[in-house]
DNA sequence: TTAACTATTTTTAGACG
DNA sequence: CCGTCTAAAAATAGTTA
């Protein structure tokens, strides 16, 4: 039982943090469902395990969300970014409500088949440059691949 | 006051649905900034307003996050994607704890550089792209883009 | 509109099997 | 590694300012 406040700090024990991960991971998913639900939005988590694993949750899917927010923030590049900082340095983003986004781009003439073709093509160049990147990035990072 | 347990489904007045959604949107900030505090990780929380705008949060960063998530999936596509599936349809997508993931991909030679500027050049083409598709699937829903 | 308040529900840390 | 239990902490729906 919750005997005491727990401090929102790392868990030093291995074990405890995996268990506190599992189980908070459970709860940040049923989150995100209740409010995509009431709230008739779309929404997606992801996360990853000590081990490297991932954990995704997204409504209607991952990919959906993911890539309607790399269209929206790529769209607001052109015209200023409104970021709001929040505590402790990470990252929030938001665009002011009642804002206009706009989708002003070539390819207007090019129908929805056409795109989509375009787009698995350059989805497959694309994440075989961002797998070498991250595969860079990450390797000097994978210490505790090997879990028990 | 919370007097009746909440059903959990589409709230139909907009107002209320917009209230909702501003308090379980910091709520489930507020969890992941714990879940990354607590668990030592890495997490992404994605989500758009009724009026489109987007509220992500991620640490270290949204983008880092998204690229981890969209190098790691696409690493699992030419192996076996173990895709659990939860209730309601949305996905779900784990990978098995203490499962290697491979990133070997041509482009062996490129350097940093060379790697980071394609993958520039392929961003851009790719935005435009999601972007226009988006700008058709999204606007048969933009019905209420215009708030009071 | 946005911010407090608070009665209730919901989550969860830790224990146990 | 599950799941179940439970007391305390935390989130939140509805209200009021």
């Amino acid at each position: 039982m919750v005997r005491t406040k727990v401090e929102i700090k790392r868990i030093e024990d291995k074990a405890k943090r995996h268990t506190t991960f599992t189980k908070r991971r459970q709860g940040l998913f049923k989150k995100t469902k209740e409010l995509v639900k009431r709230c008739d939005t779309q929404a997606a988590v992801i996360t990853f395990s000590l081990a490297g694993n991932i954990f995704a949750f997204g409504h209607p899917s991952v990919d959906n969300v993911v890539n309607r927010y790399i269209a929206a923030t790529s769209a607001l590049e052109h015209d200023e970014v409104p970021v709001h900082e929040e505590a402790e340095k990470d990252a929030v983003i938001e665009t002011k409500e009642d804002e206009e986004r706009l989708f002003e781009v070539p390819l207007k003439d090019m129908g929805m088949d056409e795109l989509e073709e375009l787009n698995r093509t350059m989805e497959e160049m694309k994440k075989k440059v961002v797998d070498k990147i991250n595969g860079m990035i990450w390797s000097s990072k994978n210490e505790d691949l090997g879990l028990p």
